[in-house]
DNA sequence: TCTGGGGTCCTTTGTCTA
DNA sequence: TCTGTAGACAAAGGACCC
């Protein structure tokens, strides 16, 4: 759908001029970017129900194309459900590696057109084009098209742009135009779109904050606007009840900011059916500790904070986290450290669906200041990984690893 | 129906210190 | 010196997003 705003609702873009002068964030969202991208590579799946998502025995959906959702098929679904809602459905193994590569390809596309590009998620962006018009000849409509065009023309696939004053209403918009659409929501006409809306279309309103917002009797964003501030600030917390306050109303001052500073990095695994052994365990949070670092060092970060989660059979999660004195990017330490928040958790011996390993407290890695008469030992591992990684870049993943895990199928990075 | 994986941010609670 | 307290920080848990 491409469309304005206005006072009647949506009307159909025409061509003639619209008032979009202070409109210059545009919110740019792939269409169901994953299953776009394994249909490109394998046309003769097109206009089949697609589902990228996990094949194991816990595996869920991570996205569906649109034949695929006429079926009721939608993300996060548990993959048998799916399969049982739209039997005739292919399945393909997310393959983020190559999902990573084209965001990468289409984040440069946006970046020619302007500088200022917040890359958001693997498939969504920000822009700002306010200081664009000259140069592209023409305002954020004008932009919001060629943006469109472009992807398509240099990738391949569809894109949904939403155009408006502010990040929120700008992405509102791009989700209500989806797919492949184009939505300009002019300030004049701001709450006459919001105030429509259920009040789950306000960023930060999930399942529990509805649940809150329908026991005050509020259901529409409407409701929300017209509720007075303090009275969600009290029910919903300071953060939040404020935040939604000003969405409500389509105030939102963040800025488009192009540089964004990556705070953490994590990788958990679900297994097929719980462990309860806790070698098993350890031999896991060793092997999630190389992943973690080997990401780690691959973005330039060091990390000051090691935490582990684990989960148990009824889904009960229990995360343990350790500040070390230094940051570090070394797999061995992180590993050293997960080990003794396991074992001073109390879970040994309980059986696990889950274990993950997450790194925070992110500090790029040549600023990390390497005692080395101290830390010979850590310098030293640093040394054996990073020779590591070139093994792993030239060869593959299966090439090498930790002696303790060699007997294991290597299906990381 | 039975719940993935990778993130960010917020709230609450406890501890330490000025 | 003792006591109370505010602020910073860490830890844990949880909601939310894609």
């Amino acid at each position: 759908m491409r469309g304005v705003m206005t006072e009647h609702g949506i009307a159909p873009l025409t061509g003639q001029p619209v008032d979009d002068a202070d409109c210059t964030v545009l919110h740019i969202d792939m269409d169901a970017f994953f299953t776009s991208v394994e249909e490109l590579r394998r046309p003769e799946v097109r206009g089949r129900p697609v589902i990228v998502g996990g094949t194991g025995a816990r595996g869920v959906v991570a996205a569906a194309n649109y034949p695929a959702r006429r079926h009721g098929v939608h993300s996060a679904m548990p993959m048998a459900r799916a399969l049982r809602l739209c039997p005739g459905a292919v399945v393909f193994p997310p393959d983020g590696e190559t999902y990573r590569r084209v965001s990468a390809r289409v984040m440069d596309i946006l970046r020619s057109i302007t500088p200022q590009v917040e890359r958001l998620s693997v498939d969504e962006a920000f822009l700002d084009v306010a200081g664009a018009h000259r140069r592209l000849g023409g305002g954020p409509e004008h932009i919001a098209r060629l943006v469109r065009a472009r992807v398509r023309a240099e990738e391949g696939l569809t894109c949904s742009v939403g155009v408006a004053a502010t990040k929120f209403v700008a992405k509102l918009a791009s989700t209500r135009c989806k797919p492949d659409g184009l939505l300009l929501v002019p300030t004049a006409h701001v709450t006459a779109f919001l105030h429509p809306l259920p009040v789950g279309a306000l960023w930060g309103v999930g399942d529990r904050t509805e649940q809150a917002l329908r026991r005050m009797g509020l259901r529409t964003v409407g409701d929300v606007a017209h509720t007075p501030p303090d009275t969600l600030r009290h029910e919903l917390g300071q953060a939040l009840g404020g935040q939604l306050a000003e969405l409500a109303w389509g105030r939102d001052p963040r800025p488009v900011t192009a540089e964004t500073t990556d705070k953490s990095v994590s990788t958990e695994e679900t297994f097929d059916t719980d462990i309860r052994d806790p070698e098993a365990i350890r031999r896991e949070l060793l092997r999630l500790a190389e992943k973690v670092a080997r990401r780690l060092r691959a973005g330039g970060h060091a990390g000051r904070t090691v935490g582990v989660k684990l989960r148990r059979s009824d889904f009960g999660t229990v995360t343990r986290s350790r500040t070390l004195s230094e940051p570090t990017d070394v797999a061995r330490e992180i590993f050293a450290v997960a080990r003794e928040l396991y074992a001073a958790s109390g879970l040994p011996g309980t059986p696990l669906r889950l274990v993950g390993i997450r790194m925070e407290g992110l500090v790029p890695a040549d600023q990390v200041h390497h005692q080395l008469a101290l830390d010979e030992h850590e310098q030293e591992w640093r040394t054996v990984e990073r020779l590591q990684d070139e093994v792993v870049r030239r060869f593959g993943s299966g090439a090498l690893g930790p002696a303790s895990l060699a007997f294991r199928d290597e299906d990381d990075v």
